[in-house]
DNA sequence: ACCTGAACACCGTTCAAGT
DNA sequence: ACCTGAACACCGTTCAAGT
C-alpha cells in the first residue's frame, strides 16, 4: 500500500466512526493521560477525524462523559457476574460487600472516575442495572423496599466503590513535611496533630509511608455502614 | 462630583482591592449566578477591575477556588461556635450530631459548594481547624486517636453538611415522567421500579413531591455512622 | 506595588459546505 | 447520512507597559 515514490497511502475504507468507538476512545484517553487531556479535539485526533465529526455520535461532552461512565459500569457489572443472590437471608452483607470490593477494584484502574461521576446531572441506564442487583441482594435479605431505599441513599457513591472523602491525597509535598508543618500549629490544633503523628505509617526501614491507607479506611466505611443497616434489618417489624 | 456637562465621574479614591473582596466577591457571584458563571473576568468586572488584577490576590483560578471554600468553612466555624465539647462522654454523638447539620444548613445555602469542595487538592486551615473541634468532641467521648481517625474517613464529605451521594436531583424531568419510563422497564429491573413506585411521595392533594427527602436520606446516614461509631467506641479496651 | 490593555493558546460548539 | 474546514464566542493566563 504505497505509491512508487514510497509514500504512505490512507486506506481506501476506513473503520467507520460510531458511539462506541467514541467512547472506548475517550476512556483511554482519560486513562492514559488524564481528565484534562480528555477534549473533543483530542478524543478525534485519536480517531483520525474532525472534532466535529464526533458530534454525529455523541450529543456534546456532557454525553461523551455520561457515555465514559456507562462503559466504566458495564466493565463492573460484567466483573460481579449474574448469579442469583443467596438464598440464605443472612449472606446478604458479605454478599453486597463482594460486589461494592468489586467494583471498587474496577474504580481504581480508572482515576478518573470519581470526579466524572460526581458531575452527572442524570443516573444512566448500566447504573441502574448495577443497583438493581444490589437490591436483589438486600430483598432476599429479608429488606423492606424502604429500608433499602435508605441504605441506597446511605450508602452513597461507596455503593459503586469509591468513598466520597473530602479530599484527594495531596502528592505536592512529602508527609515529613507535612508533619513539620502541623507540628508548627499544635498550638491551635492540638487533636489533629496528636491524631496524625499517631497515624504517621512507617515501614520496616523507617521511612514514611504515609498517613491513611486508603483500601482500610475504605473497608471500614463499608462495614461500618453495612453493620448498620444489618441491625436495622433484624429491628423491622416482620411483614 | 459631576463636571459641568453633568457627566459622572470617577471617585478619586477607589477602594483597594484585597483577597478578601475578591474572594467575597466570588462567593456572591457563585451562590447568584452558578458555578459556571464563576469566570476571572466576571469577578472582576463585579469589582470595577481588570481580569488582569486578581492575580495580584490570588495565585489563579484553582486558589480563587480554594480561597471561596475557606470562606464558607470559616461561616460553618463561625455558626458552630467554640463551646467546649460536652464533659459527658455519651453525650460526643449529639453533640456531633448538631455540629454536621449545622454544617450542613451552611452548606444548603451555598449550591456550589459540594462540587467545589470536592475538586479541591488540598485541605484548608479552616476546614482543619473544623475538624480540630470534631476530634475534640469524639475525644471527650472516649475515642481512641485511632478509632477517631476512622471516624473521620468514614463520615467523609458528610462531616461538613454534604452527602456524598452519587446524583444530583434531575429536574429536567417530572416524577410522573420518570415513573411512566421506569414502569416499561419492569422486566428488566423488577426491584428498582416497585421500590422506586412505593417511595414516591404524594401531598394531601395527589400532586407528587418526589422520589426521595434528602434531608431525611441525609440524616439516616449520618446516623447509621454515627451509631456504628459509638458500638465501636464502646468495644474499644480501656486504656 | 499595583493595575492595565492587548495578545496567546487553548476550549466547546455552530454553520455552511462538501461527498 | 456522515464528515469537513473555518469561524465564533468564550476561557485562563502571559507579558510588556503604564502609574
Amino acid at each position: 500500500m504505497t505509491t512508487t515514490d514510497g509514500q504512505l497511502q490512507e486506506p481506501a475504507f476506513r473503520l467507520p466512526l460510531t458511539r462506541q468507538r467514541v467512547l472506548v476512545a475517550a476512556v483511554r484517553i482519560a486513562d492514559e493521560e488524564g481528565l484534562k487531556a480528555l477534549t473533543m479535539r483530542r478524543v478525534a485526533s485519536d480517531l483520525d477525524v474532525e472534532a466535529m465529526s464526533l458530534y454525529h455520535h455523541v450529543d456534546n461532552k456532557e454525553a461523551l462523559l455520561d457515555g465514559i461512565c456507562e462503559v466504566l459500569v458495564e466493565e463492573i457489572i460484567a466483573e460481579v457476574g449474574d448469579a442469583d443472590p443467596p438464598s440464605d437471608p443472612d449472606a446478604w452483607q458479605a454478599a453486597m460487600r463482594d460486589m461494592i470490593m468489586t467494583a471498587r477494584r474496577v474504580m481504581l484502574a480508572h482515576p478518573w472516575a470519581p470526579s466524572v461521576f460526581e458531575t452527572r446531572k442524570s443516573i444512566g441506564f448500566s447504573i441502574i442495572r448495577y443497583f438493581e442487583r444490589l437490591l436483589a441482594v438486600m430483598r432476599a435479605g429479608g429488606f423492606s423496599y424502604d429500608l433499602a431505599h435508605h441504605a441506597m441513599h446511605a450508602l452513597g457513591s461507596r455503593a459503586i466503590g469509591f468513598s466520597g472523602e473530602l479530599f484527594q491525597p495531596d502528592d505536592g509535598q512529602t508527609d515529613d513535611e507535612s508533619m513539620a508543618m502541623l507540628e508548627g500549629m499544635r498550638d491551635q490544633i492540638p487533636h489533629m496533630v496528636t491524631m496524625l503523628s499517631g497515624a504517621l505509617h512507617t515501614d520496616e526501614a523507617g521511612q514514611t509511608i504515609g498517613f491513611c491507607d486508603d483500601q482500610t479506611e475504605f473497608e471500614f466505611g463499608v462495614d461500618l455502614l453495612l453493620d448498620g443497616l444489618d441491625r436495622r434489618r433484624r429491628e423491622q417489624p416482620d411483614t
